[in-house]
DNA sequence: TCCCATTATGACAACGATTACCTACCTATG
DNA sequence: CATAGGTAGGTAATCGTTGTCATAATGGGA
């Protein structure tokens, strides 16, 4: 294929150094006026481009965001993602995605391939909890959802287990004693949290916890047919649903509207699309992905051209966004 | 920070070359076991990581391939992102993405960015079909969704104006004649051809065109409230409605349920969450974000290490997914 | 015994940019 | 007139890895 213009090529072109080419292009300004026209007509001619490679190594940084993420294929994450590269384009700043998938082993490689390639920073959504293998302050990394233990780091999050107890506390509001929860897998911290955040708020009204109600460890691509059967089977049935996350919402509404059961009232974690124009509509708790990169990416550039911040804390605030579902069974008709 | 551990380094501990210690890192037979086993320990107690930004500029290529994508948060390109970052880490290669935001510039300035890193190859969902300022065969390329202008490529995509028109003829069978047509920005030639498919299974059933049904270049976040107000008041008002993508079915939806108009039967262009579940459920175009991708990275690796194949355009196929409201005029209740 | 083939290893250049340092040259000032 | 200081530009080292080619040691066959 066609070889590439390098400095050098446009220095013999230009009849000049490479090192004052090389200056033209970083806008230096020990050069006169003529030359640097001179050179810069010939860099159009030649059309020459940087090797961000070359430029990459000898400066020590890879000016590009690297990003870990469980499924970027997730709307919630890619929507993180979309912020996030949006304010790293601004800085003239990459991204480079990967997902988890669950697995710690991958994580690990993501992460142990962005140093490798000396990115200029990390945004991690970490499933893994250990994370002593990172020097401490070897990269500036900032993490989003959850904190990883054995490192000191920034961390961007939503308090899970308020946000739970407000959603709790919407139904109870509303009437509703028997409340069941349907979570994903428990050994994710959020959702363990949001499990804590479901009894604080029982046990604050003084309702007596029911284990039968509670269905955990579900996976979100699984049938729930069964279990939702189960759970309206019971003796003392529940008349409201409370759910961890946006996937297990929309589970859940689809085979509501398979059995015709639109008499229970469902408070969903995340938002999703339609929870609002669907009938019965669906109360959530707004839990922004675009917030959360924003932040995230904000304090990944702090720490990027600040120099070091010792790490903190930050708590994306939440609230119940009500529609339609608190009250005890009405009956809607679309 | 701390000082990286380079080749050098380790060779200097094993007390052999830096070659050598190259050798064992890319599994190069021509190392005697004993050697080998003395520089992998070394490796280990040294923490070495390769730098692959050095490897990159010594072997002319960076093991990542980069997307571009009009928004990486929309569901659709996400979950296409997913898939081709699945078969890209089969393959030890990252995914770095950029999105367009439809904007022309920086669409050039993505690919440009992808050419300047010496990525292995890129797959584009373009905006701009002027692509004649890629070189033919400068880089291995795969286009998705549409084929550029001006430049011969692999592209990957679905049949829009076929798609369209087994729509309308779904519509058409279940009895159907007063269909509208709710679409996107034209200037976009998949959801031109998707008009022009409309427009075929009108004329094949022999049904008169009325630009009164056709609400064009509607923006995707617009509120369609009035648009659809306007829809159903027209003398003889349309009892379906066809849309151009996903987007605007959710928009439609969600304003039908509003306003309490769930008798008006529905075709979606694009699949979409909960289309299948809510009341009246929506019938769709099948359009697989994922498999799009699959074909696409798939043709993208032959590129890379099968050499030159003559560009080649992959339709992928698509039917309808017919879900409940095909029939004409039918009241569901939830 | 000698020579060629094979194996294990090493020295050195190259990839394309930036950086540190150096050299002219010109001007201003005592 | 001599010297200091500023300006424009150049030379060579460097980033960390891999490719080319050379070399030493070993073994087998003639």
């Amino acid at each position: 294929m066609n070889k590439r213009v390098r400095l050098i090529d446009v220095a013999e072109a230009a009849q000049t150094s490479i090192k004052t080419v090389s200056r033209v292009l970083n806008n230096d300004e020990r050069v006169s006026d003529e030359t640097r026209e001179r050179v810069q007509k010939k860099m159009n001619d030649l059309g020459y481009q940087v090797d961000i490679i070359a430029r990459s190594l000898r400066t020590g940084v890879d000016r590009v965001i690297g990003v870990v993420v469980p499924k970027i294929g997730d709307p919630f994450f890619a929507e993180l993602v979309e912020e996030v590269e949006a304010v790293a384009n601004e800085h003239g700043i990459g991204v480079i995605v990967g997902s988890t998938h669950g697995e710690l082993v991958r994580e690990n490689e993501l992460v142990q391939g962005f140093i490798q390639r000396r990115v200029t920073g990390m945004i991690i959504a970490p499933q893994d909890a250990d994370y002593s293998f990172l020097k401490q302050n070897q990269m500036p990394t900032v993490f989003i959802d959850r904190a990883p233990e054995k490192y000191k780091a920034d961390v961007v999050r939503v308090d899970d287990e308020y946000g739970a107890k407000i959603a709790v506390e919407h139904l109870i509001k509303n009437g509703h004693t028997r409340i069941a929860y349907f979570a994903d897998n428990l050994k994710v911290k959020p959702t363990a949290l949001r499990l804590d955040g479901y009894k604080a708020a029982l046990k604050d009204a003084g309702i007596k916890l029911d284990e039968e109600l509670q269905f955990l460890n579900l996976e979100a691509d699984m049938n729930l047919d069964v279990t939702i059967e189960k759970a309206l089977k019971i003796k003392n049935p529940p008349t409201a649903f409370f759910t961890s996350k946006a996937e297990i919402s929309i589970n859940i509404v689809s085979t509501m509207h398979k059995i015709k059961r639109t008499d229970i009232a469902l408070v969903s974690f995340d938002d999703f699309t339609l929870a609002a124009s669907i009938q019965p509509s669906i109360t959530v708790i707004d839990h922004s992905a675009r917030e959360i990169g924003r932040v995230a990416i904000k304090k990944l550039f702090e720490k990027i051209d600040g120099g070091d911040f010792k790490p903190q804390e930050h708590i994306i605030p939440l609230k119940v966004v009500p529609r339609g579902t608190g009250e005890i069974k009405v009956k809607v008709s679309a």
